[in-house]
RNA sequence: GCCUCUGUAGCUCAAUGGAAGAGCAUCUCCGUCCUAAGGAGCUGGUUGGGGGUUCGAGUCCCUCCAGGGGCACCA
């Protein structure tokens, strides 16, 4: 091969040395001026080599990182690793080897290939979680929310995985399995460490407005539905035999009337409390038979909502708070003893899960709303026949749920009542909270479904939680200066998973002496998961290497928050939700100036292959390694700009890295063409290809902004072929256009094909890098035509069309018009009763 | 089941209510000892279906159909 032809292997091999000399995208340079971006790449977990859904991912990243970069912007692109975790203690386990040595070298082996696929990260400000200067800070984290009563520790039920042996979050758990290793997911009572960010929870739900438009609709909606928020009443129930009253949240206090009897959790303190108390051992035995049976069950048959209802009469007498009614309470598992107060005011007329329940086992069931009655204030709908006369349904449904077992959770007008009798529901609900309260028995109240968050982990590869237990059983802090509680040794441990933290089993590292008295005390054996190391490292890496402070302030100020965060769609709970509560806490606690971290977030669809997700155990895998040796790196990356809007899943049998080379060899060829000098001036050059090129300067930046990158590179392979038709053609490579397109192109393509573009930049007789060369501001002047075609239409139909100046006006434009043939023959003798007029593009004339 | 988003050329996508377009692929031709690189050109459409509003609808409204996504015993 010669240097005139396209040879994507040389041309990396020849700029790859010369980018780490000059280091294009470093970011250091505290006295820039320039207005700044901070673009943010999800960091990567290291295990094993990069693949195709980083190699998607990191080509979006850079198009935005590039792009801000040749607008003038300085801009901060760094790069990380989430090292921490359980894929490396597995491995580690497996093969018996050290997890950080483990950790460290595929932190290595990502990095090269990270440089060879030519990303504009910042090298010198990297970091990894796993390391002790990471994660010292993560244990300030901890404290800081510790001294701010965020974190404590409880006895719960908790989601336990037994093939991990470890607890997971609430939000770990996807229908009912593991979600690392899709194992059914068990409950299992323990004392774990929890972060309240249910404490937050308005926040975290009323701030996504402020998202609105600049994270995808999508992520919205997943965490309103996850945050959950419901607003109801509280309302509190006498119980015989119990000096405190039993609150339950409910979202129709409407229907308090209609009450027929209370549900609590089986697993619930209450429930046992309550049973406990019954006078009927055999009521104790069936209510322990019970809640064995209801322990037994996995998460995934509990969320069967189809599978029938069961429970047990626990004997006990519920006061229903306004009617004084004697209600029955009965345990049942359909009710959830961490949501709301773990009991419920059933209403079976008009709540299905009640009415299933009541139905099942024969409890009354009374109708308080007549759904059948037009609402209040509201004018009935009735449907007039062709006389327009009313025409009356002919069957009204009854109000009947007992026997159709349909419960009537419509609108409707109250009966059965008292003093809420004909009001509506939104009415009722307003009313009742009222009367709730004037009695001191209940009130307005909301509740959520989000939890608080789990955080403690049963296993080695994390960061220590940096609490010590006396011998007596006070909690205390580690003292900051004593920070960070490193990770022991890994040699001589059995990291195996046995459901206790192999950290407890470190003697040495696990006994210190207690900060308050020096006497033998015990470290917290548990590390914390990993997503709170992601939490915060948008900070880190604003000041990597500071060992004084998680972050300096003054580059907070500076850089913060991320402009434009870039990243799979699975994290659009876990991660995202975290990171922004976190936030939330620093800015309480004064650490940052602002409240959401992510300005703007674009969740880059995924890399499959047949319509169906690439997987090692289907087979179908397409190893990013061989398409790089295959086609190139600029070949692949432009594949992957090409395929569609960056949200979109790319089918990989879809796209063609043989297209893309193909393409990038012909711009390439261009830039051997030009013949006229570097800073030639090209007024005077051709100018349909001057306008060619000043319309993709002027529309490219608007299409980056907008993640239209398919429609940029389309707008570049339209501007590539009327350059070959420029330099074949009538204007020749001598016309300077030639070479302002050629240099276009390579501009352009710095944000896509960086290789390509650097070689065509050098051909065309520049100093790299190309990544830094500037955008070039779009002359508007050569946009506008002086003359268009107007299309005239008779009603609306094209019946001719003229070449008019561009600036003519309506009255000229519409005498032209009406004189043209085709008009004059379609009109004939008829009257034109309107002409609309928009000129200079578009006549109608109306006969 | 409920809530949402999307349906435009074979594929991926454009089109302030104003001529239905681009890139890629296909196909044809030029080129060549052969093959390929390369170049030129032609195709290709009921804008998912139906109805409505409008001088004019891919665009706005209604309805049906198809696909994607989310939620789903959370009181």
């Amino acid at each position: 091969m010669t240097d005139e032809t396209y040879d994507f292997a040389r041309i990396q091999q020849r700029w790859l040395p010369v980018w780490d000399r000059i280091r294009p995208f470093a970011t250091d340079d505290e006295t820039d001026s320039r207005p700044r971006k901070y673009v943010l790449d999800m960091f990567p977990y290291p295990s094993g080599d990069l693949h195709m859904g980083h190699a998607e991912s990191y080509a979006y990243g850079d198009v935005l990182a590039r792009y801000w970069r040749q607008q003038g912007f300085n801009v901060l692109h760094p790069i990380g690793w989430d090292s921490f975790g359980l894929p490396a203690e597995n491995a580690a386990i497996r093969r018996g080897i050290d997890p950080k040595a483990w950790t460290l070298d595929n932190i290595e082996q990502h990095k090269r290939s990270m440089r060879q696929y030519a990303t504009a990260f910042d090298w010198d400000r990297i970091l990894h979680t796993s390391d002790p200067g990471y994660y010292k800070w993560n244990q300030w984290l901890f404290l800081e929310l510790y001294k701010a009563g965020l974190a404590y520790r409880k006895p719960s039920n908790v989601n336990w995985c037994p093939k991990d042996q470890t607890v997971l979050a609430n939000e770990q758990v996807i229908d009912g399995l593991c979600e690392r290793c899709d194992t059914p997911v068990v409950k299992k009572k323990l004392t774990q460490w929890y972060f309240k960010i249910t404490d937050y929870a308005d926040r975290l739900l009323d701030d996504l407005n402020q998202l609105e438009g600049r994270w995808p609709e999508k992520v919205l909606r997943m965490q309103r539905n996850w945050i959950g928020r419901s607003e109801g009443a509280e309302v509190e129930f006498e119980i015989e035999g119990r000096a405190a009253r039993v609150p339950v949240f409910t979202t129709r206090p409407d229907t308090l009337y209609g009450a027929t009897f209370l549900v609590v959790a089986p697993d619930s303190d209450l429930a046992a409390e309550l049973a406990a108390g019954s006078d009927d051992a055999a009521v104790r035995m069936r209510f322990q038979d019970y809640l064995e049976q209801v322990g037994r069950m996995t998460e995934i048959d509990r969320q069967n909502a189809e599978r029938p209802k069961t429970g047990v009469d626990l004997g006990r007498v519920a006061i229903h708070p306004i009617t004084g009614e004697r209600l029955p309470i009965w345990a049942a598992d359909y009710v959830l003893a961490d949501y709301g107060h773990g009991a419920v005011m059933a209403v079976p007329a008009h709540d299905q899960r009640d009415l299933d329940f009541a139905r099942a086992f024969d409890l009354p069931i009374k109708v308080v709303v007549d759904t059948n009655a037009p609402v209040t204030g509201v004018m009935p709908m009735i449907p007039l026949d062709d006389d327009g006369n009313a025409v009356w349904p002919e069957e009204v449904p009854a109000l009947d749920p007992a026997s159709t077992g349909e419960a009537l959770s419509g609108d409707g007008r109250l009966i059965n009542s008292g003093e809420l009798d004909g009001l509506s529901k939104t009415h009722a609900i307003g009313r009742m909270i009222q009367l709730l309260e004037a009695k001191g028995v209940g009130r307005a109240a909301k509740t959520y479904r989000l939890r608080d968050w789990l955080i403690s982990r049963q296993r080695y590869w994390g960061t220590p939680i940096p609490i010590i237990h006396t011998a007596d059983g006070q909690e205390v802090p580690v003292p900051l200066e004593q920070l960070p509680v490193e990770l022991p040794d890994s040699a001589g441990l059995d990291l195996t998973p046995k459901g206790a933290s192999p950290l407890g089993a470190a003697e040495e590292w696990a006994t210190v002496p207690s900060p308050i008295d020096g006497t033998p005390a015990r470290r917290d054996p548990d590390t914390m998961d990993t997503f709170v190391d992601s939490s915060w490292y948008y900070l880190r890496f604003l000041s990597p290497n500071d060992s004084e402070r998680p972050f300096d302030p003054k580059q907070v100020e500076r850089w913060a928050p991320v402009d434009r965060y870039v990243g799979g769609v699975e994290h659009a709970i876990l991660h995202l939700l975290y990171a922004r509560f976190i936030t939330k806490v620093l800015f309480d606690l004064g650490h940052v100036p602002f409240t959401e971290p992510f300005e703007s977030l674009l969740n880059q669809g995924m890399v499959i292959l047949d319509g169906a997700k690439m997987s090692k155990s289907k087979g179908n895998l397409v190893t990013l390694s061989e398409e790089l040796e295959q086609f190139g790196v600029d070949a692949v990356r432009l594949t992957m700009s090409f395929a569609g809007p960056p949200e979109d899943d790319i089918d990989w049998k879809d796209v063609s890295p043989t297209g893309s080379q193909k393409f990038l060899a012909r711009a390439w060829r261009l830039s051997k063409e030009p013949l006229a000098k570097r800073g030639t001036d090209p007024k005077g050059g051709d100018r349909a290809l001057r306008r060619e090129t000043h319309r993709f300067l002027a529309d490219a930046p608007g299409l980056v902004e907008a993640l239209k990158f398919n429609v940029v590179v389309a707008r570049l392979m339209e501007l590539t072929n009327a350059t070959r038709k420029a330099v074949d053609g009538a204007a020749g490579a001598a016309d300077p256009a030639v070479r302002e397109a050629v240099e276009t192109i390579a501009l352009g393509l710095s944000l896509f094909a960086p290789y390509t573009a650097e070689d065509m930049w050098a051909n065309l007789g520049f100093e790299p890098s190309v990544a830094n060369a500037g955008w070039r501001k779009a002359d508007r002047s050569l946009l506008v035509e002086q003359t268009v075609t107007a299309v005239v239409q008779v009603n609306g139909k094209v019946r001719d069309r003229i070449d008019v100046a561009a600036d003519i006006d309506a009255d000229e434009l519409e005498r032209l018009a009406r004189e043209l043939p085709g008009v004059v023959r379609t009109v004939g003798e008829s009257e034109v009763r309107h002409a609309i007029v928009r000129a200079p593009r578009l006549v109608n004339l109306v006969v």
